[in-house]
DNA sequence: CTGAGGCATTGGATCGTTCCAGGAGCGGGG
DNA sequence: CCCCGCTCCTGGAACGATCCAATGCCTCAG
């Protein structure tokens, strides 16, 4: 083997090999190896001193080599969608976080890309066909979700973070966030502090998860006989669109509360708000959406919808797992139901 | 070879190799490894008969075999800071999107992992032995910086964004953003607009990153020929910090304008003169530092210091490539000035 | 005493690429 | 006519792990 003798070696020395384990610990390389993936076939007396042989060695086995072998690299692939500031991607950044935690644990590492233009798919192809990556986290599945029938195409497997709204037929696994459980909730809270003019902000209609959102508002309000009509309201996802949206529903509709399909927008209503001189909390109540740094940091705070992202990243890996675990499994889609933070605006 | 026929083949394929694009264009393995390597190695004729056959297949490399031969894995390692949430983190989240954005125009690809408890060494260890990152990108260098230290006696490539602010010896190339020069801009700023009583909020003392924004506000200030005495707060990075600290100013020093540390803080300067029936930008001036979200959506718009987290990504990369394309290359570190985004709060 | 059968371990082949040394073909100088 | 040198291309040998078939050893039933 490589490795000369048993003096410190100088330079960044190459790392201990499986056959350098082998010879230390007098077994075979096919011993060590076995040592390390499947214990149990080795007895106990072997396995021990295996084990401090890897120990002294510092050994870790070379990934390149092993995944060449098996096949796989352990690695998921995550797109990060483009960049919009000023928009609550915040969300994002906490689902990162769990998820490469969550990974981490089931023994897998997160690889980012990026997607450049407008082409959603930029990026997949390379990663799958060099085979970097065993599996990939699809996360904007809003946008008509050609992501999603093109990596089934090319049977790749992949878990979606967002229901597959257009696919009938979709077969892959999903883990979704109850948008409208959420704002029914915020809804009721609402209706509970004795609130019954109670408006809505939302986006356009052509947006599932926002019309989604709107469901669960509309269905607490009809639960109480309470009439959602000219009370909503659809538009961009602005700060500006919806100061200026709540100072039209303010005048027409006269709303004690609102709620929103995005803490932007209700940002949007809290400035109209200021602009009249109201109270958020007092003299109207305002909800917003995905419980961001925004809200929290805001006067007087800004209750919100929180999605579970910790448990969304949770279910993915589990999901990610059963998928290269056995794939014949069928794949299945798991709603979780959000919170509601509660503060000042409220 | 494996590839039986020209047929279609039934179920997931496994990928073309080398071989049978060698087959195909009938020349050897290593003729088509150099049509992809060193093309300029090959007859014209016979690249482009090469190339063909490339295509037809749609053949790419497989990253595993590469990388075990070439010892490198073309991915960089970024160790995901613990989250904490209400503070601005999301100016990392901007940085992710431009290291990962350039990183790909580099070839590299963004590996992300997670220290998960208070051992900052976490994780960096079991990557770098197993080959899996070829450098690491290191971010929080003001904890200390144990990573640093212990990267380097290991020898392990890396750069870091901060710099190395205890260390007189370190060798390493960072790159890092000119705090100072980002408040002295923000304290000019309001020197300009005639505020003569510009008040400090910052963090503790004991924080580098702390001191040297604060350092610009001073220097600023001296050299208009303006005291600083009783005008500086060093606090928590919190809301309500931030808010008590502008109180106990506002009723000592009557300042009236604010340069803060964070936008965190700057929130709650915000907040304290919204109590007290002051208008920002009107009455009293604030200004923020990162342009978090919050800083944009916040009524009537939060003055900040903008940290130019695209121009660090470059940066951070280039100096990626130079330490892994030419190790001995000297280490150097690059200091970025940030800019002023200008809104309604001063 | 022999052979079946289970257990622990082994050596060779293999994954798909790049490195390395060498070989065929060709033109030109001696 | 030979040999040198150059260009272009080739086959074998790594890289470091795992898969697979086969081995030796030991126990126990026949």
């Amino acid at each position: 083997m490589s490795r000369v003798n048993g003096y410190a070696d100088r330079q960044p020395a190459s790392p201990p090999t499986l056959a350098d384990v082998a010879e230390r610990a007098g077994v075979s390389r096919q011993t060590v190896s076995n040592a390390v993936n499947n214990p149990d076939l080795l007895r106990d007396e072997t396995l021990v001193r295996v084990q401090q042989a890897i120990e002294e060695l510092g050994y870790l086995p070379n990934r390149a080599a092993r995944n060449l072998r098996t096949r796989a690299s352990h690695l998921v692939g995550l797109r990060l969608s483009p960049v919009q500031e000023g928009t609550a991607n915040a969300a994002m950044d906490r689902f990162v976080h769990s998820l490469v935690w969550t990974s981490r644990e089931a023994g897998y590492h997160v690889l980012l890309f990026s997607g450049e233009g407008p082409d959603p798919l930029e990026g997949y192809d390379d990663l799958l066909r060099s085979t970097a990556v065993d599996a990939f986290i699809v996360t904007d599945t809003y946008l008509g979700n050609p992501q999603a029938t093109w990596l089934r195409q090319r049977r790749a497997p992949f878990v979606a973070f967002g229901r597959p709204w257009d696919d009938e037929d979709a077969r892959h696994p999903w883990v979704d966030v109850d948008g409208a459980a959420g704002t029914e909730m915020a809804t009721r809270h609402l209706l509970d502090r004795g609130h019954e003019r109670i408006a809505w902000i939302g986006w356009r209609k052509d947006s599932r998860i926002g019309e989604d959102r709107r469901s669960g508002w509309s269905r607490a309000l009809k639960e109480r006989g309470l009439s959602t009509t000219g009370m909503a309201s659809r538009v961009e996802d602005t700060v500006w669109s919806g100061g200026e949206a709540s100072a039209v529903l303010l005048d027409e509709a006269r709303p004690t509360a609102f709620v929103c399909a995005s803490d932007t927008l209700a940002m949007g209503v809290l400035r109209t708000l200021a602009e009249r001189g109201l109270q958020p909390g007092r003299d109207v109540a305002v909800v917003g959406f995905d419980d961001s740094q925004v809200a929290q940091v805001v006067h007087p705070g800004l209750t919100s919808v929180r999605q579970p992202l910790e448990e969304v990243a949770i279910a993915v890996v589990r999901a990610l797992e059963d998928l290269l675990g056995a794939p014949s499994k069928v794949a299945e889609g798991l709603l979780l139901t959000p919170t509601l933070t509660v503060r000042g605006s409220s």
